[in-house]
DNA sequence: GTCTATAGCTGGATAGAC
DNA sequence: GTCTATCCAGCTATAGAC
């Protein structure tokens, strides 16, 4: 199991080809539609490569999650230094092309234990270095953090992009522009009228 | 396909006894352990009746689903004529047992197209359902629906509680405890402290 | 209605040549 | 590193006996 583990380098073009070629897949068709033959077609090269980078698909999907959840931890950290980071943090939340993977990998991990252990890390990870970055950017606002504590609205934000994305994959958006109108005008109320800035929209394109 | 199609009975004991095996074991180990084979074998029948029963895989899952939400939607019902509709419309969309089987249809639904129209359908139904029952009791309580609408406030009730079971399956509950904690602060200064009436243990229990 | 048997396919994973 | 070839398992679905 696990042969020719990759070195810190991870630079390879087949691999990264591969890793290119499950995120294309996961999104287009879903999880399932990922096999080891359909990678290979899709990449070019022969589906015995997958167990030479990867060792197993648990592997496969371990390293991709990790790639993207990398590139966010990037994103995250630059929206925490926005001169307005509740706004920074909305639009970072609610940006579509994360959170598509993220639902996929949420239902991958409903029967891929290995991988269920590797998101919860990361949300863990996310959701810490929001509350140290916002807890004195909250109080510094005026909140009381008795009242309004600063975990319960992070989590908060967290819980409507994710589940507003949801519902629209269902077709179902009653009282979503509603519940984006009210979010909107608190965080206004906090922070102003949103302003972006050259540094918000150097974020935006490189993250 | 779709032979014998079941008349409006639906009693059947066999057929009964497999909704139930998939119920189980989509618990349990995910839809992706639902095969005919391990179907028949929990419910002690041969897998060729789940084609005689249902036609094809997504008539099982389409099945089960319409039953899960039919029962569902009587124990919303039921909460949304309670004394306090609110707090039993929290308990309802909190209580486990309706939302571990709905995450995994959510899943479930990335790739069966066949299913995803049948949740979006129900979705609508529900949220319409609670809007039609809770806009006026939310004006009775004071509520400025220019400044909250309602649809607003449904949909963040159930982003919440869908969340935070997403995120329990994780292991993720930092600021958890305090989101619970502010809603139901908010829930009571609208409909004051929770009371349980014999009607809602009644609909607790029968639901 | 329920069974046995099986066709037909697709997948993960490995061995070994180059 | 990349390939061919292959083993073996598991699945959906159907045919047909009872």
């Amino acid at each position: 199991m696990a042969p020719a583990r990759r070195s810190v380098v991870d630079d390879s073009v087949t691999r990264t080809a591969l890793l290119d070629a499950t995120e294309a897949l996961m999104l287009e068709e879903g999880y399932a539609a990922v096999t080891t033959r359909r990678l290979a077609q899709r990449a070019g090269v022969n589906n015995g490569l997958v167990y030479y980078y990867f060792g197993t698909m648990d592997g496969l999907y371990i390293a991709l999650f990790r790639r993207g959840a990398e590139r966010s931890l990037a994103r995250l950290k630059e929206a925490l230094q926005s001169p307005q980071p509740l706004w920074a943090l909305w639009e970072l939340t609610r940006d579509f092309s994360s959170n598509a993977l993220t639902m996929e990998f949420i239902a991958l991990a409903n029967h891929r234990k290995a991988i269920r252990a590797e998101i919860g890390a990361y949300s863990r990870k996310f959701r810490m270095l929001q509350l140290e970055a916002l807890s004195d950017v909250l109080a510094g606002y005026g909140l009381d953090p008795q009242r309004w504590p600063p975990a319960s609205l992070l989590v908060l934000l967290s819980a409507v992009s994710r589940f507003l994305h949801i519902e629209d994959a269902f077709d179902v958006d009653i009282g979503h522009a509603e519940l984006v109108a009210v979010i909107e005008r608190e965080i206004r109320a906090l922070e102003g009228e949103r302003r972006p800035t050259e540094q918000d929209a150097l974020a935006g394109s490189t993250g």
